[in-house]
DNA sequence: CGCTTACGGTGACCGACATCACCCAAATAT
DNA sequence: ATATTTGGGTGATGTCGGTCACCGTAAGCG
């Protein structure tokens, strides 16, 4: 059967794979069927915008499949993207438990399945479930971790190649195929989003990407970088702060 | 009877008002009295190191009474002061939760009461009581929406000044007291602290004080500022970003 | 009491980056 | 086909703020 976007539909929380893996999705078959009975699963195209920072909570919405870009904007419209969400994550819960605003802005990168559960639903899914609210607390956490070491690269590092440098090495850990040549990378951003990404301008991270393929540190190709020279870039980055805790 | 470094003890659980307002504390009697079981409260001199960046989570720190300074440093030495706790507050609990490292090191700025929890005595109490879960979704929902508008603030100002104005905006609004001239702030934290506070340095922060004070926009007097023109502060602010959300 | 240490104040210097301006190639629309 | 848009590449220029260097004052301590 032709799916929309050609893309596979999760259609039963009961069978879904993220279960055994996503932190929130985990639950008993009870649990996943309650969640199956509540959430309304919806293929967006690329482009989508879930939900718009200031906007009142409506409830979570549950990447099941796809990629959203998590990002702010400022009066003055510059954007920073924060997070890119990958499937089984949550999106939405500490605005929708606290019932204050949504904080960031999701937009899916590219066609996604995606589960949303009304606010209502999603309270009492928690306050009746202890391992609802357990998974919350556990998703919480790692979203609180992840900022925090948003926190610490933003405001600790001295350079903006050392930033680019972190991102591409959170990226290859994150999502990096190893070849005889080094690691390979699709990077769905453009330049301007990467900017976006690490708060600089498009010109800075053209200028330095140049200078990461001229020093023989990465090379690009298209969409798809390969990091040739792992070292240079863990210098950059242990220059200035470790990557890990000591 | 005289206490410790002259602070009031709160002693028990069950009558402590934090537990009408701290998120986490706000618990049903036998909540409470479970709490105060396995809790081991201690009064620390200012300067006392909670924990450090890197440890093994051994357990929860409740701050009782006091106030602690939450920081991360790099491996150059720089640090940045992330956050000041105030009484109320969990610390260490999303690395407790994950079993990973603390990732803030946490210090007390005055002397302070302190209330810790072993690290398997906190999880069976999340793990068998639906209340404390939920208390933990809602405290690391405020953390993370917290640390979410430290990214905002460093991830999208584009001066210092903005920066700072926005350090002292926050302080009048969550401990300023009103007086005929302007709002009063009471400042325990040095220029040196100010500048990792907003990840720059002790000289600059000088710069903009003196800057500040020229143009009759703060006044200085020892460790207490008074913000005599709110104004031009909101105008840095809210030239680089909106404040609230739109 | 001088001596040291912590904190604050300022000047000189300069490098990393934002900004502006323009060009080119490829994709997409008309 | 031509026009338009989108993404990438690069030079010139200005400036914010980090760095270094030094000084003054106040507090703590032998």
């Amino acid at each position: 059967m032709p799916t929309p976007y050609n893309l596979e539909i999760r259609d039963r929380c009961t069978e879904c794979e993220i279960r055994n893996h996503g932190t929130f999705c985990k639950l008993s078959s009870e649990g996943s069927a309650a969640l199956e009975e509540m959430r309304y699963s919806t293929v967006y195209p690329k482009g989508s915008v879930l939900f718009v920072e200031g906007d009142v909570p409506r409830g979570v919405y549950i990447v099941c499949r796809g990629e959203a870009k998590l990002s702010t904007t400022s009066s003055d419209g510059k954007t920073l993207i924060v997070r890119i969400a990958e499937a089984g994550e949550v999106l939405g819960a500490s605005a929708t438990i606290l019932g204050r605003p949504y904080e960031l802005t999701a937009e899916t990168l590219e066609p996604s399945q995606v589960s949303f559960v009304r606010r209502d639903d999603f309270l009492r899914f928690v306050e009746t479930r202890p391992e609802a609210s357990l998974n919350t607390a556990r998703v919480l956490s790692e979203k609180y971790q992840s900022a925090q070491r948003e926190i610490r690269s933003l405001g600790l590092s001295r350079t903006t190649a050392e930033r680019l440098a972190r991102l591409i090495l959170d990226w290859c850990d994150a999502s990096g195929t190893e070849t005889p040549r080094g690691t390979r990378i699709r990077v769905l951003l453009t330049h301007e989003d990467i900017a976006q990404r690490i708060g600089t301008t498009r010109e800075t991270v053209t200028r330095l990407l140049s200078d990461f393929r001229r020093r023989g540190v990465v090379e690009v190709k298209g969409s798809s970088f390969t990091v040739l020279d792992r070292g240079v870039l863990e210098d950059l980055v242990g220059a200035g702060l470790t990557h890990a805790a000591v």
